[in-house]
DNA sequence: GACTGTACGTTGTTATAACAACAGAACAGG
DNA sequence: CCTGTTCTGTTGTTATAACAACGTACAGTC
């Protein structure tokens, strides 16, 4: 499989290519591939491995009884997904993780890594430093997806998430990783009426779109 | 000031209550007082420190331009906050942690901590390991936090933050931390609409309550 | 080219939450 | 005791999102 994504993955920053494999070994690593649809986590799974996305795409989401679903995180390739489950052991997961196309996944099992880790200059210690890295780092998503959904309407939501894709692409024009129901999902809303209200707001001059391509326009007013 | 509480305090687990003056001291640890209502860290702040508090209430909320507050949690004595910002140096914070009655906190700066860590077998290597447990215990609260916001009915916001308080106690019977304004802020709700709502499920026989006292009846049926 | 499934937008109706304004209770300070 | 303040619940109105149902566009398959 294609490893080659691990090189610019913040988890292993700071270890030179030529020890990765030899590291990997070492945490008894392994790869699994996923079918679009298929769920690499379940709620209520266990799990005893931090994950890295090699290739493909993945959502975090939750069903809840009534059909609804939340989706709490896109991941794409080089991103590191379950460290928190696989790292306070024992907790059940909250969220399921879904391939939503092809995927090719790295399992790194955290029993050895935690016990190994304290022993200095060790590729262990930076492993472990970089993992502090990582979940802080996805403290500081999961903070961010909290101010995409507080809004209480849906156009304070849309504007809200579309402003961040701005700032993380560095551009108003740029592509976003979901389609509308998972749009949706995210946003805790209904798709049609998110449908809708992107459509108002693209009546209304704010933004133009086509598909999962956004353009958007400052220069006019955000409040209706 | 009293420390008492840093023993139950998950950051030192591990560490002789003995030793513990002398780390803080090689930290450069310090202190400050909060009246009510007064900020530890204000939005667009950089931390340098990550805090600890002694004693009183801190909430970690957010102020929008339109005068909506969004809470994202309750501080108290003995947990750790702002840890993401501190030890992700020069991210400007996206909250506020406000001081809800007059607090004590203490202050750890992170350069010391960081670099000192990797040395095995030292306090500073056991820190940087309950470091990362405390973080990633964070991370489960803020999901917690999303789960409690995404029902897109009021009702079901309540009943899922009213059923994760009554597991967190152990008890259908509980007090929560959170007045009325400040639950309706947790809860992207406002205000008078969630008084409402407590009312009318209160009349439906699921709950009963009085002012912060919360009792569950689970026997209700829960859809209205 | 017809057939199927999926994704997206539109419309109209209904349910629900936001909003605004007010009233009573509890409490603190003078 | 009185007064101001804070917290809470109530009511009525309005705005808004959910919901359901449908039409279209597009891609893949046979």
């Amino acid at each position: 499989m294609n490893r080659s994504i691990l090189s610019k993955c913040r988890l292993f920053a700071g270890i030179a290519n030529e020890s990765l494999p030899a590291l990997l070994d070492s945490l008894h690593a392994y790869e699994r591939r996923y079918d679009k649809g298929q769920p690499v986590y379940r709620v209520g799974d266990t799990a005893h491995a931090l994950c890295v996305l090699l290739s493909g795409s993945i959502t975090i989401e939750r069903d809840d009884a009534w059909g609804n679903k939340t989706i709490l995180d896109h991941i794409s390739p080089g991103v590191v997904f379950a460290e928190t489950y696989a790292c306070v052991p024992g907790t059940p997961m909250m969220v399921s993780a879904v391939s939503s196309e092809p995927s090719e996944v790295l399992f790194l099992p955290v029993d050895r890594l935690l016990t190994a880790a304290l022993q200095p200059g060790t590729a262990h210690a930076v492993l472990l430093y970089n993992l502090l890295d990582v979940t802080m780092r996805k403290n500081l998503t999961l903070t961010r997806k909290i101010f995409h959904t507080s809004p209480r309407s849906l156009r304070g939501r849309l504007l809200s998430y579309l402003s961040a894709q701005a700032v993380q692409h560095g551009s108003d024009t740029f592509d976003i990783p979901f389609d509308r129901q998972q749009l949706a999902d995210y946003l805790s809303a209904d798709r049609s009426a998110l449908s809708g209200e992107l459509s108002k707001m693209q009546r209304d001059g704010l933004i133009s779109f086509h598909k999962n391509h956004f353009v958007l326009n400052r220069s006019a007013k955000t409040d209706p």
